[in-house]
Parts: structure tokens; sequence; C-alpha cells
DNA sequence: CTGAAAGCGCTTACAG
DNA sequence: CTGAAAGCGCTTACAG
């Protein structure tokens, strides 16, 4: 075949606008270009950001990503893995809506990797997960570099393991001098804590570190409709950055972003390698959270 | 072959948990099982519960979906159908946040059937999108059923089609006492409306028709602190049904649903119909909207 | 009714 | 270096 076939051909083709089927590629290299990613949380608050990082790790690797939501259903669970198993999807990422719960549906022992985000994964798997316990810190920090000195903890059922961390951060930070108010994932819950706050005898917090923004919210308009000032009186930091409550409230809220994305985006790129057939140290690895600073807190942003 | 043959082979494939390739399968029979999700709503709001209804119809024909999320730009738009199109996809459905705006991708012309979902479509294809018109009716009409006389429509920019169609149907019904106040999609303006509709001389509206979750929040708050009973003195009623907002309100918001899961739900059976090579119209197909009660609006929820 | 062959669209390895 | 063949895992159509 002359050079000039070669190239006519090349030409021909790219002008038809010819582009060869994965599909058969597939059969052949083992490698389908598609992952799966499984998650039982249906209201996305946790899976979307992490949806996002998979993407934004993988699309130009021309891997596509099949979203699995499965609620709390094993039979569903199962339906989806087998269905993703026989379309050979390269490997599988579970998430969730909480680090200390699993899926519904056993993942040991696929012919495939799965890698764990945002969920509690099998012993001898790569894991990934938010660090609670650095957020938590790097929030009741900044309450005490504000001059904070009397700071309060009002958070989520004690039964999550997140909210343990949190609280173990803030009472290594500001001891027990208040109790840790552990109570719903609501702003029904945070305005009750506000009430039992301000009908306690003796001071009153000048700092409060809430457990979700949700409960931050109802702490900051709970203290507005009290005539305190925030953050001119106290000083709120809430947790997660989910922007619908945060941005919303009044004033806006300092808070903690989990980093769900560069999870997301750490969870593609290592169930890729794992599917190349790069060996990884199995474990939990933690990635940092950041603080997010709007106006709930008050003082200098570049404290 | 014997029958016993036949039935032992079948027993060790089922044991030994044999499953066909379903890549092999789709190289032959052109069906690959597999749909598109395209949509530029990354915080998945309107996405999904429409995601949530595609897989509920689809997810026992064993068909999965590829959910790719390309924000406002074109060149990843490009890189996702073209990674749909090598991996022949049956279809793609196209969502997005507003059903006045397109994708920034061109979806004609391409090798599989496009169905839209809650996002402008091509002019002769299949679009779904919820009734703007009807529901806004529902929500003004439960308001006049509830006895109020002056009930007043605040909602979010002109420029939305689904803002126009709501205040049509708010027009049609109340006339033009009040004015209706556009503005943005936040709780900002929810408060700026209400202040303006209080301070304003002549008698206050005892019923609000709101154009979203956010703004209805905003203005029960602001009737709040204005010592303004809610639903006593005035009925409130939002759209969207968006749980985190609705359902934090104090008190819960009345509002009215979109459907979106049954969107979802049909788009993905059409846009099956369609890759089975079944005719269907095309056209604009609009769902209708179902109103939820709570306690914003008062009266007797079997209205 | 059973069993072997051809073919889906590719890639890889091998013979000329 | 070029070109034909074999094969990925299936299904369909055809010959015995």
């Amino acid at each position: 075949m002359a050079e000039e076939t070669r190239d006519r051909v090349k030409r021909m083709a790219a002008e038809i606008g010819f582009r060869p089927n994965a599909l058969a590629k597939s059969l052949l290299s083992n490698r389908s270009f598609t992952i799966g990613l499984l998650t039982n949380d249906t209201y996305g608050r946790f899976t979307l950001p992490v949806m996002a990082g998979i993407t934004e790790a993988l699309a130009d690797h021309g891997v596509s990503v099949f979203l699995c939501t499965i609620e709390d259903d094993p039979a569903l669970g199962k339906v989806h893995v087998d269905a993703m198993l026989d379309k050979h999807v390269d490997g599988i990422i579970a998430s969730g809506k909480r680090i200390d719960r699993r899926l519904p549906v056993d993942l040991s022992n696929l012919p495939v990797p799965v890698v764990y985000a945002f969920t509690e994964g099998a012993p001898d798997s790569v894991t990934f997960c938010a660090d609670d316990f650095q957020g938590a810190t790097l929030a009741v920090k900044r309450l005490i570099e504000l001059g904070r000195r009397r700071i309060a903890h009002v958070t989520g059922p004690e039964s999550f393991v997140s909210v343990r961390e949190r609280s173990r951060a803030y009472r290594g930070l500001v001891g027990d001098a208040f109790p840790v108010l552990y109570g719903e994932w609501s702003e029904a819950w945070g305005h009750e804590a506000i009430a039992k706050l301000w009908m306690a005898p003796g001071p009153k917090p000048d700092g409060i570190f809430c457990g979700n923004d949700q409960i931050a919210r109802a702490v900051v308009d709970g203290l507005r409709e009290r005539g305190v000032r925030v953050p001119e009186d106290v000083s709120v930091i809430g947790f997660d950055n989910w922007e619908i409550v945060a941005a919303q409230t009044r004033p806006p809220l300092t808070t903690i972003d989990m980093n769900l994305k560069a999870l997301g985006r750490e969870a593609g790129l290592t169930v890729l390698a794992l599917a190349e057939g790069h060996a990884v140290e199995p474990g939990i690895r933690t990635l940092p959270c950041e603080l997010i600073v709007r106006q709930s807190c008050g003082g200098d942003s570049k404290l």
C-alpha cells in the first residue's frame, strides 16, 4: 500500500466521521472504558460531588460512568451490579451517605476492582473518606483564633462516627466546660439546642460549632430571633458547605467543606489504576477538609 | 444431545455463575442496553429525580445509564456525546435545569434516538416537561378555595418561560389587583419582596403564591419576623417541592411538585421504544404537577 | 432436532 | 513493510 493510499484512507475516515466501535475493541482488550458508581444516596448530596470528581478525572481518559442508585434495597443492588458486570465495567466505585455504613450489597470477590468513597469498605479494600477530625479541628481552632472562649458544639446523632470524630476534636481543643449537644440532623434540632443553651443558667456561649449546615442555619436563625447578633456576639461555624443551606443563611455560613470532589477524583484515578493492573496499597485514605469562610463567624477572612 | 445433557449443561452454567458477555451480544444485536443521560444541571436538583425515574423504568429491562454532566461547556459536551456514541448507547436523554434553554451541544442527526426532558428540544423531537400553567393553577385555586381574596405572586426572573407561564395562570385567576413581583430565585429576593409588599399602602395580601420554594421560605420567614402568622393570617404556597427547603421551613411549605420522576420514567420508556424501532409521535408532552400539602397554607388538607 | 459455520467490528500475531 | 488470518464471545442461519 502506497503512502498516498494510506493517507487517503485516513483522510476519508476522518471526513466520513469514522469512529471505531468501542464494544468490539472491548471484546479484545478486556477494557470497556466504563466504570460503575454505586450509591444509596438518592438525594445526591454526597454522591453528586463525588461523581463530578470522578468524571473530571476520567472523562478525558475516555471513561464513562454508569450511575446506579440503589436506595437500601439489596435486590436492586444485585440487579445493578449484575448489569454492570455483564457490561464488563473496568471497575466499581461504591459511595454512600455516611462513612460508617455499608451498601446493602456484597462487593467482595467481584471480577473487577472495587474502590470505596464515603461509605464503609470491605476490610482489605481501598477506601477514601474525609478527615472529620481535621475538619472539626479547623473549625474550632478558627473560633479560638477569633477570641471565642465559650465554645459550644451542637451536632447530629452520636451513632455516626463522623459525629464522634468531630466532637472528639472539639473536646480536645475546648475541654468539657460545655456539654456536646447531640440530636437530629435537622433545623428543628438546631432551634431546640439554642433554646436549651440560652435557657440554661450561667454564661452563654460566644462561639458555636455545628455538626452540619442545617443545624448551623437554625442556630443562626434562633440566635437572631433572640436578639443575639451573629457574628458580633456569637460566631457560628457549620459543616458540609451545602450551598443551598450555607449561602442562603443570614448571614451566610462559614463552614467546613469535605472536598468530596477531590475524593471522587482520587477514587476514579485509583479504580482506573487497579483496572490497568497496577498494585494499590489497600487501606483507608483520609482527605483533608477545608474551611470556607463566609460571614457567620466574623473576623478577618485571611486569619 | 440428550435431554439430560442439556439439563446438566444448564445446571452447571447456573451453578458456575455463567453470565453471557453483554458486549459480545451487543455486537450482533445492535443493542447495548445502555443509554446516556446528558445534563448541565451540576447541582442535580432537577436531573436527579429525572434520573431516578429513568432508572426505575429501565433497570429491570437490563438497561444501565451513563450520567454525563457537562456544565455549560460545548467541548465537554462533545467529548461525552462521542464517548457515548463510541459505546453505542441505544439512545440519549437530554436534561437540564430549565425548559427554555438548550444544552450546549448539537444532538440532531445522531445515529441514535434522542429524547428531551426538562430542557428545550430540537424542533421535531420528543420533549417532556412539567405543566407550569396547570401547576400554578393548582396553587392559586387552592388559595382561593381557602377563602383568600388578596393573593400576591412573588416569583423569579421574567426571562424564564416557567415564570411567565406560572404568572399567566395567576393572572387568569386573580386579575391584576396586585403586581407580579419578579426577581431572583433567592431567599434574599423573598425577603425584599415581603418588605415591598408590607411597606406599600393599602390592604396587605392574605395569600402569596411563590415562584419557588426558596422564595417561599424567605416569604414565610419575613412574615414571621413581622409578626404576621402563617398560615392563620397569610397562606403561602411554593413551587418545586424541594425537600431540603420545603420541609424545613417553619411551618413546612405547601408547594407544587413537578413530578420529575414520572417525567424521567416517560422519557426512559420513550427512548427505549424509539431504540426498538417503534414510531413515536414528536412534540412536547406536558406532564401534570401535583399539590403537596404541608402547613404553610392552612385549611383542611383534603379540601 | 442437532451441530458446525459464518459473522458482528475490531486487534494482534504471523506469514509473505 | 504489507496483507491475510485467527480470534475476542456471542447469535443467527444453514446444512446434515
